[in-house]
DNA sequence: ACCCAAATGTAACAAATGTTACAAACAAAG
DNA sequence: CTTTGTTTGTAACATTTGTTACATTTGGGT
């Protein structure tokens, strides 16, 4: 546990030995999750932080019609809900479930601050790690805030160009489906908009393998 | 000076004096922007933490196309970029502008460190302001996460109902027009969705005042 | 009371996206 | 190689929103 936790954000430059000491003086418990169970519904209080230990997570928006915005996975080691344990209203933004069967190490809010006086290295990860997922959100914000689906594939399709490096070659880690969820729109849509781009010649899509063909013209599109 | 930055929630809790000592210590700088003028553009970096002390500014998310996205004003003595000043990602999201002649009182990451050395009590409120920015910016996301227009005005509606406590009755405190740029739709459509529900019989409309007359129906319509 | 500028109402049409339903392709299991 | 379930392609049509253009109203100023 101790050697998942060190490779955690928020406990990175930490040896397992002081992250053992630090946790021999807190409260804290574990709780496990069946597949598909859920972990918290978007409005529930939160009280501790949790950090995932073992399985899989998401977090999802789920509208009053019902309709699902895919916010992000949370694998281990990673922590649920970092930036809502502190601040005027400590609620969960999103509904979280487990994908899998999944184990959560669940630290409540006084030991948090316990191990914030106790270690200066975990008060500046933490600090680091509530940024972050402000900056998260915050660029997911963006990404819903273009308003084309167009917009949101070729901003998708050029970010991902950037991250793989392999000059055009695009490796779609997600299926269609999972796509049109992220992205907030119905599937078919996703799928008719990827044919334009196609037949337009801006890119080759061929399964989950794009090509990005004419970029100048991709940008534009974005508008 | 120091009398506007006890009022501000990053010093709440230290009176002026001690204000006044542990501002001796750091360096920073006070700005100044005329009305209108850019204080940073989205993707700046971000190195100083920035509090507007004098005048008013606002923030806006600007897609290629050049469409906007109003986020919030920014009034003294709030800070801003609170949340983009530590983590791996030290961008502005959005573009920030001076609404009137402001000043910002300007302080170095650094100092900020040092600020936070200096006293628990900033610390405590530096780490719920960011905290209180993620939920914010997670708050702007759930809204824009609605779909229809429909859903955003009536969610907008009961929002405002729920603070004003005017058992139905609303006050608008915005044109349509800036409605619309914070709901990111364009201005008719926003008259025609209202008109709407008006005709429907579920809001009575009658310039910025508001009032609900079938909430049930308003709540179903966010569908 | 009158004028002007800004805000709002409205309509006609264009464009984007949703919905539904089904066919085709694919992939894993036997 | 077939079966079966999942993913993807596609079309027709409905709905929502954008765009443009103009009329109307409102609220200050003088």
């Amino acid at each position: 546990m101790y050697q998942l936790l060190s490779r955690s954000p928020l406990f990175s430059g930490l040896t397992e030995e002081e992250i053992k000491k630090i946790f021999s003086r807190i409260v804290y418990q574990v709780r496990s999750y069946a597949k598909g169970e859920l972990i918290a519904s978007a409005g529930d209080e939160c009280r501790s932080l949790q950090i995932v230990f073992k399985g899989n997570t998401k977090g999802e928006m789920i509208d009053y019609s019902g309709r699902v915005l895919k916010i992000e996975d949370i694998p281990p080691p990673r922590p649920l809900a970092v930036a809502f344990l502190f601040g005027q209203n400590n609620r969960f933004p999103v509904t979280v479930s487990a994908t899998e069967y999944t184990e959560l190490i669940v630290i409540p809010r006084q030991s948090v601050v316990t191990l914030m006086q106790t270690s200066e290295v975990f008060l500046t990860n933490f600090l680091n790690a509530v940024s972050n997922r402000a900056q998260f959100i915050s660029g997911k914000l963006r990404f819903l805030s273009f308003k084309t689906l167009k917009g949101k594939l070729a901003h998708y399709l050029m970010e991902l160009d950037r991250n793989q490096q392999q000059n055009g070659k695009i490796n779609i880690p997600r299926s269609q489906e999972e796509l049109a969820e992220l992205f907030g729109v119905a599937r078919p849509s996703l799928s008719r908009t990827l044919r334009e781009l196609h037949h337009r010649g801006i890119i080759d899509a061929n399964g989950r393998t794009v090509t990005i063909i004419n970029r100048e013209a991709l940008l534009e599109d974005s508008e």
